[in-house]
DNA sequence: TCCTTTTTATAGTGATCGCTATAGAACTGG
DNA sequence: CCAGTTCTATAGCGATCACTATAAAAAGGA
């Protein structure tokens, strides 16, 4: 469906994930509301009447870099979390490589999804609508992930997977706020570390 | 200083506190750039050259709406970090008295100034740089606290201060955004609960 | 009363916001 | 070549942004 034949009319002259690529760093900087049409056009070289065209409006840009984000970006992340051993050495894989993430040079720090929870209204219309769901999917993928762990016998059936997951997502937000408050790489490992003892083992 | 002899010229006919409290709900629920004069103007009833004689600038309100804040509102969070004898329970009563704070009907969910933290850009203005003092202030004061019971013989000495001050900090902001998602009081409490298990007490 | 000082209220400043009307450029199908 | 279609480029739309010039109103000191 990318390259098939193109019907009639002037062929587009930008390549549409570079300019995903480079909005997203916009967004992720300055956030939704931050981010100007101004910036967008500077970063991607579109102009206005192209950037409607190919995504209808600027929240509908921010939806398509929001799938960019967390297919590109949160990709291990939400790896790590599907792995089918559950185990807290996965676990630990997973706040470090968040830890690693948020402070990578090069990219705006923190997580582009924890950013925006803050900045947008709740529940107010379809922006803020999009990345509460994709916060709630990290939280199930974290209940899922406690849930097989406690059958496989490596955390303590006595634990809530609910609230371990909530637990962990805000340790990961926290740690993205930390990220862009400054927080080194080594630091926020050091959070991660910390939060690990409350996987608690399975008595005997 | 207050209500001393008045010098000549016409009385403002606003109690300053008032207005703070309110412009406070507005920058506090829309954040900095979100919360428009216009808004500001209704909510506190003043006329733009009424604010603008009284707090300089959009800016300098905000400033004093972050004073109002912590002194009103954070007023209990820093007084239990503050307090002499440090132990668990004590850090059990500032975890759970956050939780209530951030869900507290009737006002914006979250931290005011964890919200802030994420919606501005890092270390580009004077807005910044105050919300900034104030989260390293808090961070100081977790600190501390854990020195003090480390002195005490109530926290293993072993534990790095500074480590756990960042991984409270963590979490306590991981918990403002999640009040901000809509997450309740009980939920925040469970994590309040899972955190304090990074708690470890002194060896023997 | 009149002058000075301070705070109000009205109205509007230039700049920027997201977005679009219009027209020209670049392609396919005939 | 010529329609038909789709994208691009310029320019500008109304609305809103933070902010302010101007002047009237309300106090004290003379």
């Amino acid at each position: 469906m990318k390259s098939g034949k193109r019907g009639p009319g002037r062929p587009r002259s930008f390549d549409q994930e570079r300019v995903l690529e480079q909005a997203t760093q916009v967004f992720w900087a300055h956030g939704y509301e931050g981010a100007s049409l101004t910036m967008l056009q500077a970063a991607t070289g579109l102009n206005p009447p192209s950037i409607y065209h190919a995504f209808g409006s600027k929240a509908g840009l921010y939806s398509a870099c929001l799938d960019h984000y967390v297919a590109h970006v949160g990709h291990h992340t939400n790896a790590a979390l599907s792995r089918e051993v559950a185990d807290r050495a996965g676990l630990a894989e997973f706040l470090l490589d968040a830890a690693r993430q948020f402070t990578d040079a090069g990219r705006p720090g923190g997580c582009m999804i924890s950013t925006a929870a803050l900045e947008l209204p709740p529940q107010s219309d379809s922006v803020a609508r999009a990345v509460a769901t994709r916060r709630d999917t990290t939280l199930g993928l974290l209940a899922d992930y406690f849930r097989r762990a406690q059958a496989a016998g490596t955390l303590d059936p006595a634990a809530d997977p609910r609230a371990l997951a909530r637990y962990f997502g805000a340790v990961v937000q926290g740690m993205s706020v930390q990220a862009r408050d400054g927080a080194t790489a080594g630091e926020l490992a050091a959070v991660a570390h910390v939060a690990l003892t409350a996987w608690q083992a399975p008595p005997g």
